[in-house]
DNA sequence: GAGTAGATCCTCT
DNA sequence: GAGGATCTACTCA
């Protein structure tokens, strides 16, 4: 299992990015407690062209300052005041492109996970949708910004990787009120797996 | 099984 | 002071 590389993350095109992000493994290791999964659902938001996204129309606050730094940090923040959205920065310094990772499936450390959560056993809801995703992961706001190639946090690939055909693109979700915006096919995922968030899961 | 409403608090205007 | 990149439970068919 090899960490991506910040060469993964710099890419211009952040489509791509989320549909290569789709079978790496997010890793979070705090007081030696690892937890980890493969990622099989995410979003890609394209900056300030992108009406859904927090940069939209070059907007930028002390919230969303992260997605104008380098690719390669991850963007967390609370919305709704109890979800916890974990966010791949991407693209180069002054670019805030970003992919929200939505879903996982579990792999390393379930056990710590169930407790974090408060689940007694594994269901689907542990890791489908990207509130519950930081939740089981242990992720809050205070770790926006971090370098997702670091020692707490970080994604690898394992040589996975899904085939064109498994992969599926489709509207994102919670973003009505983006306009014409809201139905760009920016969100990818995995056909068929049961983490997949949203319903249906066609 | 599907659709809808409520929770809940940080961030920006 | 208002609204949001969501989740869950409860209602009704």
């Amino acid at each position: 299992m090899k960490k991506l590389p910040l060469s993964f993350y710099q890419r211009p095109d952040v489509i791509q990015i989320a549909k290569d992000l789709l079978g790496k493994i997010l890793v979070t290791k705090w007081k030696g407690q690892i937890s980890s999964g493969r990622i099989i659902e995410t979003e890609a938001y394209a900056g300030a062209t992108d009406n859904a996204s927090h940069a939209s129309g070059g907007r930028r606050t002390q919230r969303n300052e992260i997605m104008y730094a380098d690719g390669g940090v991850a963007y967390v923040y609370l919305c709704y005041g109890i979800h916890h959205l974990f966010n791949v920065v991407t693209n180069i310094k002054e670019n805030p492109h970003a992919v929200l990772i939505r879903a996982l499936e579990p792999m390393k450390g379930i056990e710590t996970m169930l407790e974090r959560t408060g689940k007694e056993k594994l269901d689907f809801t542990l890791t489908k949708g990207p509130g519950n995703v930081s939740k089981a992961l242990g992720i809050f706001t205070k770790h926006s910004g971090s370098s997702l190639l670091g020692k707490e946090i970080f994604i690898a690939g394992d040589g996975f990787s899904y085939s064109a055909n498994e992969i599926i693109a489709s509207p994102r979700i919670g973003v009505e009120y983006a306009g014409k915006d809201a139905k760009l096919p920016f969100r990818f995922y995995v056909k068929g797996n049961p983490f997949v968030s949203g319903r249906p899961n066609k």
